[in-house]
DNA sequence: TGACAGGGGGTGT
DNA sequence: ACACCCCCTGTC
């Protein structure tokens, strides 16, 4: 750990095109991701691996900046993360949004919206933590889990407060570890005996996971839904986003609603659903996916609003 | 201000 | 179909 908790200055995030803020924030902080959190001014804080990074939006575009001591590491690792790796253009122009008006819409709504390459690991955790989970409640599980499991990164300054340690996450060794009851005590409930289940397995079975990322689609969602607590749509949340498989297409409640009302699936069953998204969206289904989300979501929160 | 249901982005049996 | 857990949110 190190004593300075200064901030580097804020610097342009140039390897991503110009994203509005209401896009920044459903792109980081709208379900992908589980450790942003917005900030008093507007600004969001996050942490993934062993980086730190803080994100605004201004007049003059997104800024970024780091914990002095990672700024370098985070430089290299941001724009991997937020997928300025992909190029996103030619696969949102495979998907059908010439013959759907819906989708055209969700595109039109949410300009420059991506999806996030995350450590794959990482990802695993965070999804095996949101059965039956809003995102409010995965933000606190995952936060309680780094705080108490995870190794320190920085100490940083947050807003008025005083300095304040950021952890990481536990890595899946550290995590074979920890016993069951000490996760249940990070508000985990039932799904402490999944994460404990699986973190047994991975540390008997060194490089299954590392080659499992590698693997193609279908093969590595397979073995994905072995392990204790993965089924079919946290293997695709997990491949969607955390090794930008854009083939992944997770069928939660959400997205069974999305396609009952929009698209006049009443009644279909989420097989069925998951057969109509591959077939209809095609090989970028997933990002469609997130488009119809990040949709609905704006369309509950107006509703809320009136 | 404080208690009290109700329901929650899923998996496994 | 229902249990698994128990925290959040809205409401009285």
């Amino acid at each position: 750990m190190h004593l300075a908790a200064h901030w580097s200055d804020w610097k342009p995030l140039t390897s991503l095109p110009a994203l509005s803020e209401r896009v920044l924030g459903e792109l980081i902080d709208g379900g992908q991701a589980f450790r942003w959190n917005r900030q008093p001014d507007g600004s969001f804080l996050g942490v993934w691996s062993d980086c730190i990074a803080q994100l605004k939006h201004t007049s003059s575009g997104i800024m970024w900046r780091a914990p002095g001591e990672l700024a370098s590491r985070v430089a290299r690792a941001l724009p991997t993360y937020l997928g300025a790796d992909s190029t996103f253009t030619p696969l949102i122009d495979t998907l059908p949004w010439r013959s759907d008006a819906h989708l055209a819409n969700c595109l039109t709504a949410f300009p420059g919206l991506r999806i996030l390459r995350q450590p794959f690991g990482e990802t695993l955790l965070c999804f095996l933590c949101s059965a039956t989970k809003q995102i409010v409640q995965i933000k606190q599980m995952t936060a309680l889990l780094a705080q108490r499991h995870g190794a320190p990164i920085a100490q940083v300054h947050i807003g008025e407060g005083g300095p304040v340690v950021m952890h990481r996450l536990p890595t899946w060794r550290e995590l074979a570890d920890v016993p069951e009851k000490e996760l249940r005590a990070c508000l985990l409930g039932f799904r402490a005996r999944f994460i404990h289940g699986a973190a047994k397995f991975l540390s008997d079975h060194p490089g299954w996971f590392d080659e499992t990322e590698m693997l193609p689609y279908a093969a590595a969602k397979e073995r994905l839904c072995s392990l204790p607590g993965v089924g079919e749509k946290v293997a695709d949340c997990v491949l969607l986003f955390g090794a930008g498989r854009m083939e992944a297409f997770p069928v939660d409640v959400w997205i069974l609603k999305t396609l009952a009302t929009r698209y006049g699936l009443q009644g279909w069953k989420p097989a069925q659903v998951a057969h109509f998204g591959r077939a209809h969206f095609g090989p970028a289904a997933g990002l469609a996916q997130q488009f119809l989300f990040a949709y609905e979501r704006a369309a509950k929160r107006e509703a809320i609003k009136v």
